[in-house]
DNA sequence: TGATATTGACTGACAAGTCAATCAAAATAA
DNA sequence: TTATTTTGATTGACTTGTCAGTCAATATCA
């Protein structure tokens, strides 16, 4: 019988699953042992005992530290990718709602954990000298700029707003960021639905017909 | 006579000033290498590299690695609070004037460079794991945020916008944070110019009696 | 002014410690 | 048994911090 998984204590999984399961188990234990204790200070031995694993292990499943954090970030990616792919399907079709869509997809509770969001950070600011991480990511991120312009380009245009849409989608971006980082690094970060009366505040701004600070109208 | 200072180059400096010149050029080093290769893969022997120096002086005028990165942290703090201190000083006593010195002073060439604004994401990245880091910058902090949220509480009430002083602080700090991250992290990141337009627009949104996307009115 | 003594910034080799990666042996499942 | 996963001791590379010695800049003296 499988036993089930807790923090920092032996498990044994089925064999044909254990794979998978185990190569994830290490990444979501190198999520928490990233945003605790940053890049720099995390070793390989952390991470398995956050899994509650050998350290040797982590070599066995993946090949190196390097490609241990390079996986973890495509999980990263991979899931935000996803979640805005899915809000983005389940919103209704006008512009205004897909943009409503696209930023309450950053701020699901799935991706938009303080954990999450430091590793984000890490990675970041360790991509100058590893050129895997920018690559990882960045072709995901044009595919979102340009659907957010062009979404904002349709709502100016349809509704007959003065703005400049490519001024408007880094606005609106500019925000999200910045939003984040307060999730992330505040000493007291504000709950999430302040966080989201926030972006609100600033589409109620542009888009004064479109949306109030509580939200879509 | 003293030997004037270039990069890579072996250089004796008058006794008297050299102990300041010294740390400086180190700290200066340093924000340059923690920009180039990131936290992590950053040894004291890039920092002294990076200087013309030899590592062992770095040890010699910081005392550890932890000191001069502490110290960085410090220089950086201190350049920013004085630099935003400047622009207030010297702008109108209107509260939007105040408020546009602000977001200025977050532009300016001498604090808001790639380099320096990457050493400011390491920091954070790192702090949780070093409290040093937390206290280094903290009050600051605070400050800034009570003296924004006062001024928009100011023109809001002057000026009788419908807005909740504390809500747009906070967008606005969010905006700044995330032209910042463009500007730090973005392959492509877009020239000031284009930044202060991004934060106008913003400021324009809000209060449009105040601001237009070219600046204060 | 020129010669000598003193200071202290600076170097580079080295000790001590850390960590990623390896691998042989053990445990477990098929 | 055979195949696979897991462990943990070991290795080798690398980094920080130290320290004895060097040498330029300054102070002192003739």
């Amino acid at each position: 019988m499988p036993k089930v998984a807790t923090s920092a204590k032996v498990i044994h999984l089925p064999r044909k699953a254990s794979r998978e399961l185990r190569k994830q188990q290490l990444i979501d234990a190198t999520i928490e042992t990233l945003a605790r204790k940053g890049y720099a200070a995390l070793t390989l031995t952390d991470v398995a005992v956050e899994a509650g694993l050998s350290h040797g292990l982590v070599n066995f499943h993946f090949q190196s530290k390097e490609k241990l954090f390079s996986e973890t970030l495509q999980f990263l990616a991979t899931e935000y990718q996803q979640n805005w792919q899915d809000y983005l399907g389940r919103a209704a079709h006008s512009p205004a709602a897909r943009i409503d869509a696209l930023i309450r997809a950053d701020l699901d509770p799935k991706i938009c954990t303080a954990a999450k969001l430091r590793c984000w950070t890490a990675f970041w600011s360790e991509s100058q000298s590893r050129p895997i991480y920018q690559k990882e990511y960045g072709g995901n991120d044009d595919a979102y700029n340009a659907l957010l312009t062009d979404t904002c380009a349709e709502l100016i245009t349809t509704a007959g707003y003065a703005h400049e849409p490519l001024q408007v989608s880094r606005m609106i971006r500019a925000l999200g960021d910045g939003v984040w980082q307060d999730l992330a690094f505040s000493e007291t970060p504000c709950p999430r639905r302040e966080a989201l009366q926030t972006l609100h505040l600033g589409l109620a701004s542009l888009f004064p017909r479109h949306f109030t600070v509580k939200g879509l109208v």
